[in-house]
RNA sequence: GUCCCCUUCGUCUAGAGGCCUAGGACUCCAGGUUUUCAUCCUGGCAACAGGGGUUCGAACCCCCUAGGGGACGCCA
């Protein structure tokens, strides 16, 4: 197979005009785009960022958007994320015409209910020789990947198992041999294609993996996903994260061996840190529930997501979703990747504020202090404590509010010295980011065990945690605190009370992470030694 | 390390060869209105990453370098 072979066959299905702008020509496919969120965790910043660009694409052409859910990693996907996802995405007032909530008549709408549908394009794509059964171990492919790197090249499949006799394979299988299914890739020549903001871009094949396309638990992975769901739910753009750039290979050859059009391909710059990383809740409040805690205005949030990227021809900065769709086209995207910007978040969100009568501020000012029962969920915590209703708002300052503003003096009288209290700040916020759920118990056992290894009273180890959360060294309880101010509002404050503390410097933050490293590793060596005495009784 | 993408004030951006002495917004600073604060008003600081071309003319086109980002998973 010649370069231009594969040059040819994939640009020319995708050579639809690039950055054109309002009309489609008539008789062009109706525009459909999508957003597929992945329901592993909170509703991303960086989702609904997408999701919306997607939307207004669709809305200003005429056309449809929708929303679809890649739940194909079993171990990681849960019900209730996908419920916060499509709660965050509707209260951004984005609006879908089909999905997994509404139905349509491209259903289902979630890929684990697809899974028959992908087996049969495996099964397809093996036999035409498009692609492979592989049983080879992961040990052997981390070996293999190990060598590849050492040796400065891209890590890529050798290609063992593709040596192996259709029938011996076969065999295989029937004995039932542990297997994925793997993409044939080009072995030389170059790939390219037009993206709709970008331009031409090539990618050698010598770069692209043989994708695994089917996982050994017969679920599909992203990229067989991904092709099969956006032809058969008739995508006509596929609007992503500029991440998936080096993925297009895969995805085309895969179009190339169903015999369908690739989709008009449109990569968007990435929401980034101050930093100019990825942006990340390490980092960063990402979760669109934060901003809804912390009181933003959801059409503030979505104005300024507009910002991201994109401006208005008139240069407006606020600006409703209507006014959005209604001015919207491809060239005005910029792709140099936006930094969000909480400064200017803040201000958006006050000329909202502003712009309210005082009957609808109180109405939404209301709305928002009541909001998922919030109040309610405190009483358990107050009700004991308070005498007077009076002394209700002082107790619960920390917890309706932002807490005050620390100083390095606010840590000291305690019982740790200030290095030893960033320390505990720093291993919390490690272990916090690691952690899945957030819930009272789990953060309680977290800390335990950071006590344990860090050896100090679990008082002593929680007093700068009561600092950083309350803002006092005298809170309510302060698993229930966090538990209730929700994982990205803990972290943003043991964040900022490390920055209080006069911050951690590169060779400090080395070593806090190799300490806290050894502290997790021996504290799991516990519980298996545990483990192994109980089974043996 | 390999490949890909990107590059205008600290940040979000305008700018598609002469309209640029580079405009707006946020932040910050100064002044004014206001009993404080906030709002509001006025003003100020602040950028075309560097180097080569192309052109009568380059922030805009081309090349190189540098910097930033991303990808390199049985995660998406």
């Amino acid at each position: 197979m010649s370069k231009s072979q594969y040059a040819m066959s994939s640009t020319s299905s995708a050579t639809s005009p690039a950055r054109s702008s309002s009309n489609p020509p008539a008789g062009a496919k109706k525009v459909r785009t999508r957003i597929a969120p992945s329901p592993t965790g909170d509703p991303h910043m960086g989702t609904a960022y997408i999701a919306l660009f997607n939307m207004v694409y669709a809305h200003s052409q005429g056309g449809e958007f929708l929303v679809r859910i890649e739940d194909t990693d079993q171990a990681r996907s849960t019900p209730e994320s996908e419920a916060t996802i499509l709660d965050a995405l509707r209260w951004l007032n984005i609006e879908w015409t089909e999905g997994p909530d509404v139905g349509g008549p491209h259903g289902p709408y979630r890929q684990s209910e697809r899974q028959d549908i992908y087996r049969g394009y495996a099964d397809q794509l093996v036999s035409q020789g498009d692609a492979f059964p592989c049983f080879c171990s992961n040990e052997r492919l981390d070996e293999m990947r190990a060598t590849q790197r050492a040796e400065g090249k891209t890590t890529r499949y050798d290609g063992l198992c593709q040596s192996i006799a259709p029938a011996e394979a076969a065999k295989q299988i029937a004995a039932g041999d542990a297997h994925v299914i793997r993409l044939v890739v080009p072995v030389d020549g170059t790939f390219s294609f037009e993206d709709a903001l970008r331009g031409t871009i090539e990618i050698p094949w010598q770069q692209v993996d043989m994708q695994i396309l089917l996982k050994s638990d017969g679920m599909p992975t992203y990229h067989l996903a991904v092709v099969v769901d956006d032809h058969l739910m008739e995508i006509s753009h596929v609007m992503r994260g500029e991440e998936w750039i080096n993925s297009v290979p895969k995805h085309a050859r895969l179009y190339d061996a169903l015999g369908w059009e690739m989709p008009i391909h449109a990569h968007l710059p990435l929401l980034r840190n101050p930093d100019s990383s990825k942006l990340s809740k390490r980092k960063n409040p990402t979760s669109v529930t934060y901003y809804r805690d912390m009181g933003y205005l959801p059409e503030a949030v979505a104005n300024y997501l507009g910002r991201m990227g994109w401006s208005m021809p008139d240069e407006r900065e606020i600006f409703s979703l209507p006014e959005m769709q209604d001015a919207f086209s491809l060239e005005r995207i910029s792709l140099g990747g936006p930094v969000f910007d909480i400064d200017k978040l803040n201000w958006l969100n006050g000329e909202y504020l502003r712009a309210l009568s005082e009957d609808e501020f109180a109405e939404r000012a209301i709305a928002w202090f009541t909001q998922g029962n919030r109040l309610r969920a405190l009483v358990p915590l107050i009700h004991q404590r308070t005498n007077r209703f009076a002394d209700i708002a002082p107790q619960v300052d920390y917890l309706v509010g932002d807490r005050a503003d620390l100083t390095a003096d606010d840590f000291d009288h305690k019982r740790v010295a200030s290095d030893q209290a960033r320390q505990i700040l720093d291993h919390a916020l490690r272990s916090f980011d690691e952690s899945r759920g957030w819930e009272r118990d789990g953060i309680f056992a977290i800390c335990t065990t950071l006590a344990e290894g860090l050896e100090l009273k679990l008082k002593d180890f929680l007093g700068p945690l009561f600092v950083a959360i309350g803002g006092k060294a005298v809170t309510l309880p302060l698993f229930d605190s966090m538990a209730l101010l929700g994982a990205d509002v803990t972290r943003m404050r043991l964040r900022s009370a490390l920055e209080a503390l006069g911050g951690v410097s590169k060779k400090e933050t080395k070593r806090f992470e190799k300490s806290w490293r050894a502290l997790i590793a021996r504290s799991e060596a516990e519980i298996v030694t545990v483990d192994k005495e109980d089974s043996g009784s």
